[in-house]
RNA sequence: CGGGAUGUAGCGCAGACUGGUAGCGUACACCCUUGGGGUGGGUGUGGUCGCAGGUUCAAAUCCUGUCAUCCCGACCA
């Protein structure tokens, strides 16, 4: 490719949206332009680099058998209602409306789609396993995009869905996308994790995520510093690792907080630790109140009270509710004399002469102890796992990193396939659902996790699996015949070699093309210069290490090819 | 949805408090200059000041409403 002939509208300065390194980087680089909040054009250079990681990933779920097909982007809702979701899935789902008053949705992901499909043509386990996937644009209604591709409303996506009539079949189906992911993010060229994961509000059994380590990643990662367990903040398994102090139990008395709400202003008031410090949150489970108890330095998990009480939702309860359930105000709940069941965390379970609140205004309770001033309905695991804790699985220390969500693969089951009557015949001739499994890949979000991974204080470092080009040649003065010459013959042996070349042909100074080659992130530059051509060589400069070779002209190409496998 | 902020040329910003009909840098076009890290100089093009009302002789500026965007939080297959 000849820049003259391409389009990358660099920029000097970046916009003021953006605030993530991958964000401004792909708006300098001009990968990508915003039309609206979450919703973005892919400009030719940032497309190039999304079909770069569709394509790793067609191949390799190609190999791992799945079958490419493409689904619609709008659904009617009527198959969301025959799943249930219609109800279910909330804002995030964007319903738009027909000339006729039909809804329909802008697919946020296909499950509902993919089993009409299946329960028309299948109908016999002899045409089982069968695992579909799709490379598609999606969209949801987040409530608030940002940082670019990271958290787009319209992004692309990988999606499969695979189809067993038993649950070994189900399990060997998942296994195969779990080494297909595997070598997918291997070979993006990205250090990535996997974890386990909660399997949220899309239902199933089992379920891991792929993280891209990066420190601008928005998830937690809980990884063991001593055996092979990681799981994500949701999932990551707490033990009880608290020991009950000896310590004589005290006489309960009531302080006066005045204005004093948060742990930490009440530690600060009474002077005491956060540690002696037991919050106490009243929650919505499904449409009951119950009342959760974690140390004040903890923080409760949702996901784990929601598996606890088997529950489909649960949230913080309004003030209203609070009121209700605690006869106090906000911020001043405790479990002392409340009308919602207590559950307590183990880390609760161990503690003495605490404080909590008195659901009084402006009151709290100290040296209160339960057994003596209540009773727990039950005690459990319902707080975030923290760096330092107790790995359940080997007694080791848990460590915290940040990653990118950029795959998740669920075990569904048959919640789709029983919901919407999605059957086959077995061997017995009986019928029977689909176990199903559903596997995705944010493809733009690759793409920018990517950029967090790899670039420095002058752009992009593309790993040489994603990048756009994996050369670009610069003569340093256009109009010198002899140069050129040169420029176009490496030009023409990189292309030849399938090295993806980039000329850069614009007659700008040498510090703008500099520039640009390092903004927008291509591996290797080769340079030609009057200087270095009257030597008979050219200079080839690594982007990542900034490390520069003369080479003589008629190697330049190995030289490259050289340097490039190295990089793999 | 709660809190905070911003909307002025493609991009980055000033002007607003104190109302008088818009400016700087960069980008873009042309001329000269320079030619291995965004060269220097000059001449230009480009703006319904987010939108709609209102106050006023006069509104980018004051008032009201509205829309959009961003940040923090809550939420999140």
């Amino acid at each position: 490719m000849r820049y003259s002939n391409f389009f990358i509208p660099t920029l000097r300065e970046v916009p003021a949206e953006a605030e993530v390194i991958s964000h401004k980087l792909m708006l300098r680089a001009g990968m990508i332009k915003k039309l609206a909040s979450g919703v973005y054009n892919y400009l030719p250079l940032g497309l190039m680099v999304i079909r770069k990681v569709e394509n790793i990933v067609r191949q390799c779920m190609n190999e791992a058998g799945a079958i490419e097909m493409l689904m619609p982007s709008i659904q009617p809702s009527e198959l969301w209602k025959e799943s249930g979701r219609w109800d279910y899935y909330g804002k995030e789902l964007l319903r738009i409306r027909d000339r006729h008053d039909r809804d329909f949705c802008y697919g946020p992901t296909h499950e509902e789609v993919i089993t009409d499909v299946v329960r028309s043509y299948i109908s016999s386990y002899k045409n089982l396993p069968i695992n579909l996937y799709q490379i598609q644009t999606k969209f949801r209604d987040e409530v608030r995009p940002r940082f670019g591709l990271m958290r787009g409303r319209e992004f692309m996506m990988k999606d499969a869905y695979s189809f067993d009539m038993d649950d070994a079949g189900a399990n060997i189906s998942y296994e195969k996308m779990y080494k297909a992911y595997c070598r997918i993010f291997e070979s993006c060229g990205l250090k990535y994790k996997v974890v386990e994961a909660d399997t949220g509000s899309i239902g199933g059994s089992f379920s891991h995520e792929f993280m891209v380590l990066a420190d601008t990643g928005e998830d937690f990662v809980i990884s063991c510093g001593s055996c092979d367990y990681s799981a994500n903040v949701e999932k990551a398994i707490s033990v009880n690792e608290f020991v009950k102090s000896e310590e004589e139990l005290k006489p309960a008395e009531d302080v006066i907080t005045p204005g004093v709400k948060s742990v930490e202003d009440v530690a600060g008031f009474l002077k005491i630790k956060p540690e002696q410090i037991a919050k106490t949150m009243i929650v919505r489970v499904d449409d009951r109140l119950v009342a959760i108890m974690v140390r004040g330095d903890h923080e409760m998990n949702e996901a784990k009270v929601k598996n606890y009480f088997k529950a489909t939702t649960v949230e913080l309860a309004s003030y209203d509710s609070i009121e209700e359930a605690t006869g106090g105000p906000a911020g001043y709940s405790g479990p002392v004399g409340i009308k919602v069941p207590v559950y307590a965390d183990y880390a609760v379970a161990s503690m003495v002469n605490y404080c909590v609140g008195a659901n009084l205004k402006e009151t709290h309770s100290i040296n209160i102890n339960h057994g003596r001033d209540f009773d727990f309905a039950d005690v459990d695991d319902f707080r975030n796992a923290r760096e330092g804790d107790t790995c359940h699985k080997c007694g080791g220390k848990y460590m915290i990193t940040k990653g990118i969500e950029v795959g998740h693969i669920f075990k569904l089951g048959t919640k789709y396939s029983s919901s919407m009557n999605a059957m086959f015949l077995d061997k017995e001739g009986k019928r029977q659902p689909f176990i199903m499994g559903c596997y995705g890949i944010g493809v733009t979000r690759v793409a920018a996790s990517a950029i967090e991974q790899n670039h420095d204080e002058n752009g992009i470092i593309w790993p040489v699996q994603l990048a756009p080009f994996k050369a670009v040649v610069v003569p340093l003065a256009v109009k010198d015949e002899e140069v050129m010459r040169h420029a176009e013959a490496v030009y023409k042996r990189l292309s030849d070699m399938g090295m993806e070349p980039l000329l850069d042909d614009r007659d700008e100074r040498a510090g703008v093309k500099f520039t640009d080659a390092e903004l927008i992130g291509i591996p290797v530059r080769i340079t030609l210069g009057k200087k270095t051509l009257e030597k008979g060589c050219a200079e080839v400069t690594v982007r990542k290490t900034g490390e520069t070779t003369e080479v003589p002209l008629p190697d330049c190409a190995e030289a490259v090819k050289k340097i490039l496998d190295s990089l793999l």
